[in-house]
DNA sequence: GTCTTGACTAAGC
DNA sequence: GGCTTAGCCAAGA
């Protein structure tokens, strides 16, 4: 929609800390969208992947990674939050360990950058 | 203006 | 565990 909101969506995923993830939705609703968890996906769409945003700390209901299993992007994202100690089972993300809980961030990991 | 498409989600079978 | 349906909303054609 406005610039503003996509730099609300862009703002919320910068603020995910390396390790972990949140979910389309989640991220909707952080910044302040309600349930316009696709136009978080848009977005992501849009970035292009050269705009210094985590996109691949960005994951469907669930913990599943959005793509294609075995597609160029899957393995991309995968391989990213692989090498920042996420845990995957399957083709799920261990969500209870690696999922981005707002709250329970600051407890387990300190406060984030900015 | 409408119709289609999609990096979504929750519920139901 | 998986697949389908229905709801959702914005961008492009």
């Amino acid at each position: 929609m406005t610039r503003q909101e996509e730099a609300a969506v862009l703002a919320v995923v910068r603020s995910i800390p390396s390790g972990r993830v949140a979910t389309y939705g989640q991220v909707a609703r952080e910044a302040g969208l309600g349930r316009r968890a696709r136009f978080v996906g848009r977005v992501m769409a849009r970035l292009g992947g050269s705009s210094g945003v985590p996109w691949h700390r960005v994951v469907r209901a669930g913990g599943e990674i959005a793509f294609a299993p075995g597609s160029e992007e899957y393995r991309k994202q995968r391989a990213l939050l692989e090498s920042e100690g996420v845990t995957f089972q399957g083709r799920r993300i261990d969500m209870l360990r690696c999922g981005w809980q707002a709250s329970l961030d600051e407890l387990l990991w300190g406060p984030p950058p900015a």
